[in-house]
DNA sequence: TAGGTAGTTGGCATTTTAGCCAAATAGCCA
DNA sequence: TGGCTATTTGGCTAAAATGCCAACTACCTA
């Protein structure tokens, strides 16, 4: 594998290991809708500050999202507004499989 | 958040960890070219084969690639033609984090 | 059948993630 | 200033991911 091929392939990697967690995709449809600050998200994910505040910190770092202070809350926002389109991929693989998991199912008699 | 949008968020989850490594985003490239046997890949990549065989398997496991043995070896393709086009999102997140930081570099005076 | 190639799997050490608590920081208001 | 709320950060533990080697399986060919 070339070299420079390699880090433009880290590049990518590391934008798609920051979503790939529940929580994470949940921040980021949430933040489709509108921002939110942090406080908001911790009450709609139930998990403890630290952890949400973590979460965006990954999101952030890898060019996702953008945070706000403001007052004494922080407000973040998706940096792109693709995100949505962006998983029409990801929902053929799922569909994909659930079609072929049942016909399998089928296929031994159930 | 609610038990069954968690479960939707952690099958999504799921397909986007399997795809975030870069040795496998080398993989999907090049099964988008063609399909490959196990081989031809361990030699593209320079990995140990058992290396490249594990990738496979996470890449088969979440729904990505299919296998295929033919007399002693195992071709592998993609399920689903439209990996390529899922990059689109990705790509503008590097390039609105490249864009900034040049901005920030021209802001020092660099 | 013996030997070789292709691939998978088990085992192991190392690194990375995740998530909680506790402590520290920042801004608001009395 | 003191106290309160919002958020981040450090520290820790448990769990998961990586990648190599070695062992094993499968298939082909002499």
């Amino acid at each position: 594998m070339l070299e420079q091929r390699k880090v433009y392939l880290e590049a990518r990697a590391r934008v798609l290991k920051a979503m790939a967690h529940a929580t994470r995709l949940f921040i980021i449809e949430e933040l489709e809708k509108e921002e939110r600050c942090v406080c908001d998200l911790t009450a709609m994910i139930g998990a403890d500050i630290s952890t949400v505040s973590k979460h965006l910190s990954v999101l952030k770092q890898a060019g996702i999202v953008l945070d706000d202070k403001r007052g004494n809350q922080v407000f973040y926002r998706l940096r792109v507004p693709c995100i949505l389109n962006f998983f029409g991929c990801v929902e053929s693989v799922l569909q994909n499989r659930a079609k072929e998991h049942a016909a399998s199912l089928e296929a031994v008699g159930h």
